[in-house]
DNA sequence: GCGACATACGAGGTATGAAT
DNA sequence: ATTCATACCTCGTATGTCGC
């Protein structure tokens, strides 16, 4: 499991694995999060909720993704189902969606709760502040003017609600089917917070900032919409890559949806010295894309980490 | 009517590994 | 080293609905 969020991010395989892998990166990123930054008990408490929140959420979705599963076979198996408008009818309604060219997708309905998660990193609002904006100019969307996030990777939920503290609104939206098994998808509403900026502002402010040489929320756009090019890097080419709609507003533009912000190892440096606080969070969290930062500015780390492919190279040869 | 939860649904460029 | 094929899943917005 902390291999898949270390290397990938995204945790896929059979159902019966996936579920209870989420759970068990909920239980360890809590427990490591409880061990690490100084809370008090209601903070511990409010911490331990989440946690809770989130089994009972993903026990259910378990639950019912099983059993959507076994309908969708039996209605095949027994040619009760139909296909229009990119979906696949079962006796009890819509079974999954299967757009032509795209990996099937079966809504789980019906599965949320309201939970609450402390604030751990404890920054001041100006620290906090450029942490939000790069999540903003990236993967955070906008609903009802609210902050929300929707992900495959745990590491992320963890990494977003950290910046995102207070209520929450949790919902499993579905289950993605693909070639190396399932994955999940949930949907995180921030209660707690005004959403303050358009895509296109946080845009040009996460742009600002670097002019004004301001790493921070680069930082956090790079882990929502930048490219994890490990083996760019572990190969000594050192080049910081967003997928951004309007990539001229960051930068040097490639192709229509990727922007060129920043090269060289010292680029990595900067984003990695930015990070303080947020750094621990994202060390004990394992975040994929956070280690691809250490492998490019720590020699030491990147030598282990070679070390550890090719031994596990050699067991699988 | 409105605010907040909930669901519907459409949309393509990119990662990745194989082939050359 | 470069091209090529194919699987990948993320993102955004619209609309419904329910309680007040």
């Amino acid at each position: 499991m902390l291999e898949q969020v270390s290397t990938r991010g995204v945790l896929r395989g059979p159902v019966d694995w996936v579920f209870p892998a989420w759970i068990a990166y909920v239980e360890y990123a809590t427990q490591r999060i409880a061990e690490t930054f100084q809370l008090t008990e209601e903070e511990r408490r409010q911490l331990f909720d989440f946690r809770d929140a989130m089994k009972q959420l993903l026990l259910e979705a378990w639950r019912q993704a099983k059993e959507k599963l076994a309908s969708i076979y039996k209605a095949v198996v027994n040619n009760t189902y139909r296909i229009e408008n990119n979906k696949l009818y079962i006796p009890d309604g819509v079974g999954m969606y299967v757009r032509e060219g795209f990996a099937p997708h079966v809504p789980i309905y019906g599965i949320s709760a309201e939970t609450y998660f402390p604030d751990v990193l404890k920054l001041p609002r100006e620290r906090l502040e450029p942490l939000q904006l790069g999540w903003r100019a990236s993967d955070e969307g906008n609903n009802d003017g609210r902050p929300f996030m929707r992900t495959t990777q745990p590491w992320q939920v963890f990494a977003w609600t950290a910046a995102r503290y207070g209520a929450l609104y949790i919902r499993v939206d579905s289950v993605n089917l693909t070639r190396e098994g399932a994955s999940m998808e949930v949907v995180i509403k921030a209660k707690s917070w005004k959403q303050r900026w358009s895509k296109a502002e946080a845009m040009d402010l996460v742009a600002s900032h670097l002019r004004r040489g301001e790493w921070m929320p680069l930082l956090t756009m790079w882990l929502g919409d930048g490219k994890a090019e490990r083996s760019e890097v572990l190969s000594g080419e050192y080049k910081l890559v967003v997928a951004a709609k309007e990539p001229w507003r960051l930068g040097s533009s490639i192709g229509t949806r990727k922007a060129l912000v920043a090269t060289g190892k010292e680029a990595f440096e900067r984003l990695r010295e930015s990070a303080g606080a947020y750094g621990e969070l994202l060390d004990l969290l394992r975040a994929h894309k956070w280690i691809e930062i250490k492998l490019a500015t720590d020699d030491g780390f990147r030598a282990a980490y070679k070390l550890k492919a090719r031994k596990r190279g050699n067991r699988r040869a």
